[in-house]
DNA sequence: AATAGACCTGGGTCC
DNA sequence: AATGCCAGGTCTATA
């Protein structure tokens, strides 16, 4: 039978969905609503929420004193930064940018978790050219290989096992904690691609190997609060790791909010809202254009600008586009009537201010390959 | 200094 | 049913 402990945590704080499956980590999945599954540190964990003030956790194993417990909740906090206020937050980036405005209802309550680095590192090696469900999919194999690897080189039995959960369908499933980067380095290239890594299973090991050499976990964390550009400089000097990985490693793991890591959907985003001033329509992405967009969103939004930044990149995702367009659409009541004048009142002036880019709008081209999918 | 191609795999897309 | 394209990027080789 679970225990279920109770955390204070409203939902416009929390949002299980915007803040578990918004692309910043791929260790939980939906199982029922508002209701999540993952592996964390050396648990099982199961969330909830419970009503508009709580949410309810429960792990396995179960903390089997009330010391334990305390520490365990300690550590769970510390991963959902807990002290941070986020709708404090978010009101100051709403007043900052109209978009920002529009997705802050729809896409309440997204908190930046504070992940493991080695486990975020992994994550995001595998992440490139690769999509939110093949990359929970990728890890979640490497968590059950890797610890399997490792019981047979060690002639043990156990590997990192965590527990069996029973199925729906009468099977059980076998749970297993993150690799460390030394059992990682354990596995072969070979065996990484015969799991589906593809060319990421070389970046995997040669990974493995110079982070252990440098120190393994503990220089990993030793990163952590140093300036963003520290840690890029640390980070890109290993394979597989680019600018990009780099700065969702500093944002997700090392304490460092004000890191943005620019994708294609933050590329698009700042393209289209104009965030870089007198860009061609077809400029790519290289290395100073980076930076420019990188500068933008911290102009814009702060010293916590990576963190609104992860709101803004969920706006982009198709998995959150419904959400989007239903609140827009219910946004033609009279209580939000206010609302669309202060963002008309920011149309202005941001026509004002700046000059208007033409870029293919990327929105409507996503638009009529949806309808064309649905006439299939 | 800047920019194509290659790289694994899988999924939507196009006749 | 079959084919080429592209995806939440990085590395390498070149006009």
């Amino acid at each position: 039978m679970k225990i279920w402990k109770k955390l204070k945590f409203p939902a416009q704080e929390f949002n299980l969905e915007n803040t578990l499956v918004n692309g910043q980590c791929f260790n939980w999945r939906k199982i029922g609503d508002h209701h999540y599954e993952g592996v964390f540190s050396k648990y099982y964990v199961q969330v909830k929420r419970d009503n508009d003030a709580y949410v309810q956790y429960s792990t396995i194993p179960p903390n089997e004193n009330p010391e334990k417990e305390q520490l365990f909740e300690d550590q769970f906090k510390s991963y959902l930064n807990y002290d941070a206020n986020i709708p404090e937050l978010y009101e100051h980036w709403a007043q900052k940018d109209k978009r920002f405005s529009q997705i802050a209802e729809p896409i309440h309550g997204v908190r930046c978790l504070r992940q493991d680095p080695w486990e975020c590192t992994v994550s995001f090696i595998c992440s490139q050219c690769n999509n939110i469900k093949r990359i929970t999919q990728l890890l979640e194999t490497l968590r059950k290989t890797v610890s399997q690897i490792v019981a047979l080189n060690q002639q043990s039995q156990f590997g990192s096992e965590i527990c069996e959960i029973d199925q729906d369908d009468g099977t059980r499933r076998k749970i297993y904690q993150f690799p460390t980067v030394e059992q990682l380095q354990t596995a072969t290239e070979k065996q990484l691609r015969e799991l589906m890594f593809g060319y990421r299973a070389k970046y995997l090991v040669a990974i493995s190997k110079q982070i252990v050499d440098k120190g393994g976990q503990n220089w990993l964390e030793s990163l952590r609060g140093q300036p963003n550009e520290k840690i890029r400089e640390e980070l890109t000097s290993l394979p597989g790791i680019g600018s990009k990985v780099a700065d969702c490693i500093a944002l997700f793991s090392l304490d460092c909010a004000n890191s943005i890591p620019v994708d294609t959907h933050v590329f698009q985003i700042a393209l289209k809202l104009g965030y870089v001033k007198g860009l061609k329509k077809d400029s790519s992405l290289n290395n100073k254009l980076y930076l420019q967009i990188v500068q933008a969103f911290r102009d814009k939004f702060g010293d916590k600008a990576g963190w609104a930044h992860q709101i803004m990149f969920a706006g982009d995702l198709k998995s959150f586009q419904e959400k989007i367009s239903n609140s827009n659409s219910a946004n033609t009541s009279a209580q939000n009537s206010k609302k669309r004048k202060i963002d008309e009142i920011k149309d202005q002036e941001e026509e004002k201010e700046e000059e208007e880019i033409k870029v293919q709008d990327v929105d409507t081209k996503r638009e009529t390959r949806s309808k064309r999918r649905k006439l299939n």
